[in-house]
DNA sequence: CCGGCGATGGTCT
DNA sequence: GACCATCGCCGGC
């Protein structure tokens, strides 16, 4: 990857309605700088969409507090937190201002640096970041980086998808592990990813 | 290959 | 004190 491709996304990328932000993201690359200036690279190939305070299965519809206050902030900015006391999971916040919402991103295909990547998370095969709690491991992503800043070109941003991306590549469905939320929430069609794509998550 | 279950800690009631 | 936008292990096939 040249150097002009590693540009990071400009603010006016996220600030879109939640669901074309979440579709646009696929194939988009994830790039990560460890705090030893190393890079990692990663294909996004499966993200999941949530819409705000009348979405019952997005954090920010039980209220505003220290946890999901980066949700009501700006566009363009990482929503970290950890989920069953274990693993982390990394949301890029979307559309506008006063309106919580963002995007989780659930399975990446590693691109540059993966035997970094491997040290991080030392599994083989597919197990390395087809799943939320997974990828954050494999890219050093913890806490430390909650409200980071995406647009800036360092620690996390995103770049520009590289490849061709066909409509009928795109495939989509409820969201997973949601059980909780009300059932028009539940079957939503906010999951998205690469059909056919083999780093995409397990459906459980 | 698969299904069930325990781990583990921050967050909110 | 309950709830989790999950994962890995273990046992059964």
């Amino acid at each position: 990857m040249d150097e002009t491709a590693r540009r990071p996304l400009p603010r006016s990328f996220f600030a879109r309605e939640t669901l074309v932000v979440a579709e646009a993201l696929l194939g988009c690359l994830v790039v990560r700088e460890l705090d030893d200036g190393r890079i990692l690279v990663a294909r996004i190939v499966e993200v999941e969409a949530y819409c705000g305070p009348d979405d019952s299965a997005c954090h920010a519809a039980k209220g505003r507090t220290p946890r999901t206050e980066v949700m009501f902030g700006p566009p363009g900015h990482a929503y970290v937190y950890l989920i069953y006391g274990i693993h982390h999971m990394l949301n890029f916040i979307t559309w506008r201002d006063g309106f919580p919402c963002g995007v989780l991103i659930r399975a990446l295909e590693p691109v540059e640096n993966i035997g970094a990547m491997r040290t991080l998370r030392p599994v083989s095969g597919r197990a390395l970041c087809n799943g939320p709690g997974k990828l954050t491991a494999a890219l050093g992503v913890t806490r430390t980086l909650y409200g980071h800043d995406l647009t800036q070109g360092s620690f996390l941003w995103v770049c520009e998808r590289d490849i061709e991306l066909n409509a009928e590549e795109v495939a989509r469905g409820p969201r997973v592990g949601i059980d909780y939320a009300a059932p028009v929430d539940r079957d939503a069609p906010w999951r998205f990813w690469l059909r056919d794509n083999p780093w995409v998550s397990k459906a459980r």
